[in-house]
DNA sequence: TTGACATAACGACAGGTGTCGTTTATATTA
DNA sequence: TAATATAAACGACACCTGTCGTTATGTCAA
C-alpha cells in the first residue's frame, strides 16, 4: 500500500497542496519561493522537491514537463480533500456527531455577523432541502 | 522539546485518550481490553503500555499507583483538546474561516432534523450574544 | 516456599516525515 | 566552445509512530 491517494496529507504536504490548489500549476521553484515568503523558518529547495515527489508518488500531484521544468498540478480537488479531512475529524474526535463538532466550533470561534447570517441561511436551505 | 503538552495527539493516541476521558481513571489493562473489543486488528498489551507511557511523557496523562497497578487519568480536558484540534484544522485546512468550514461540513453531512434545529438554536444564541 | 499470574520496564524495528547536502544533466550565455 | 546557472535526482539522517517480544518484579494462592 505504498501508492494511491489513500494516504493522509501531513502538515507539510498540506502546506504545499494549498499553494498548488491556489495557483493551479506550479514548478517546484514557485512553491519554494511562496513557502519561504510565508514562513519563519526557511527551507531548502530540495526539501520542497522531496515533498512534491512524494506527493506525486502518493497520488496527490501529477506533473508535466514543459521545457526544462516540471509543472505540477493537483489530482484531487481541494474541496474533496477538505471534506475528507473534516469527516475524519468528525469521526475520530467527535464520535461522528456533526452537531457536537459545530457546537465546539461556535464556542471558540469569533463569527462576524455576516458569517452568522450566512450560516443561518445555509441552515435554512438545509432544512428545506432535506 | 521532548516533554510538554505541545505535541499533537496521533490517531493511536487519540483512540486511547477517548477511553480515558470516558472512563475517568483506567489501568493499562482496561484500555487494552476496551480497545481490542472495538477494533478489528487486535493489539498487544505492551503496545498500549508504550503508547500510554508516551502519552504521560508528553503531558497528556498522569498516573497514580494503587496497589500493584497504575491508574491513569487525563491531564487535559477533552473539551479543550477538541477545540485545539478543530482550531488547528480551521487554520491549516480552511484558511482560518469558520464559515468555510461549516459550509463544507453541511455539504457532506447528514444532519437529522433535531440536529438542524439544535444548530439553529445555537446560531440564534450566538447572534444575540455577540 | 514456591509456582503461577499480573503488571511494569525495556529494547527493538520497520515505515513515515521533515529536512539537508551533493551530484548530475541540461540550457544559456560570454 | 567553455563557463555558469538552473533544475532534477539521489542519498542521508534524526525523530516520530505503531507495533512487537522479552525480561524483571511483585502478589497471591497452594
Amino acid at each position: 500500500m505504498k501508492k494511491g491517494q489513500n494516504r493522509k496529507l501531513s502538515p507539510a504536504n498540506l502546506e504545499i497542496m494549498k499553494i498548488v490548489w491556489d495557483k493551479g500549476e506550479v514548478t517546484i521553484n514557485d512553491v519554494y519561493e511562496i513557502i519561504n515568503s510565508q514562513r519563519e523558518d526557511q527551507v531548502r529547495r530540495s526539501t520542497i522537491q522531496v515533498q512534491m515527489n512524494r506527493l506525486e508518488e502518493y497520488g496527490w500531484l501529477k506533473h508535466q514537463q514543459k521545457g526544462r521544468s516540471f509543472y505540477f498540478s493537483a489530482v484531487v480537488a481541494q474541496h474533496k480533500t477538505r471534506r475528507d479531512i473534516l469527516n475524519d475529524i468528525k469521526n475520530r474526535v467527535f464520535g461522528g456527531s456533526t452537531a457536537e463538532l459545530v457546537k465546539c466550533l461556535f464556542e471558540s470561534s469569533d463569527l462576524t455577523p455576516e458569517e452568522t447570517e450566512e450560516l443561518r441561511s445555509l441552515l435554512h436551505k438545509k432544512d428545506l432541502g432535506t
